[in-house]
DNA sequence: CACGTCGTTCGACGAGTGTCGAACCACACG
DNA sequence: CGTGTGGTTCGACACTCGTCGAACGACGTG
């Protein structure tokens, strides 16, 4: 198991934008930047397989959009956030912001 | 042939993220972009077949990306930058903004 | 009308994706 | 050491997606 994270300068957008275009993953990727800070994969209520969860997990990984802190059997994750901001100002907020219509 | 559109109230965002989600489509959102205005689907050089172009356009219509309006045997097709800015504020530019670390 | 052009639609195909259970690994704790 | 827990990996499966050639439809033009 390497762990692999892109480096912020090989961040893809299409790749970004794939892994967002996913309601589980957008779903883990709001939560995230909503604890501001490091939460554990098992933390979330996802209504899948564990199976499952891992494999968004990796996707979000190897797309760059979150890291991934080993610790013990369990993995923190965080956003990249400060990364993403610099590649692609503005396209979090984009993507967190409360959509005005949706209200 | 219906030629469906969704509301602007009905934009989805994962819709919106999975159609820009692919470096084709991308481009056409990029080209629709620069040319700030309207552009039939045969001036676009993409590399691949018509049926295959036809496909990209009718994903990115039906995500409300695109609007298409029929003329003759043409298609002008347009952004609809209002719309998504409306829905989704600062997503467009952040997703067509050149990025820092790409030159 | 005949022909060419622009674009859609229809299979078909291969590749990728989301999902699961089951097996597995690594660690923590009795 | 044995057991449990958090996560990953491994098929397997169904489904979607990107792609193409071919056929088709609609419109313009000669």
């Amino acid at each position: 198991m390497e762990l692999f994270e892109p480096e912020t300068a090989d961040l893809d957008l299409t790749a970004v934008l794939q892994a967002l275009g996913d309601p589980i993953r957008l779903r883990i990727v709001r939560e995230l930047a909503d604890c501001e800070g490091e939460r554990t994969c098992g933390t979330f209520e996802l209504g899948v397989s564990k199976a499952t969860r891992s494999h968004h997990f990796k996707v979000l990984r190897e797309a760059g959009v979150t890291r991934t802190r080993p610790e013990g059997t369990h993995r923190h994750v965080r956003l990249r956030r400060e990364d993403l901001d610099a590649r692609f100002p503005g396209l979090l907020d984009a993507v967190l912001a409360r959509t005005p219509a949706a209200r």
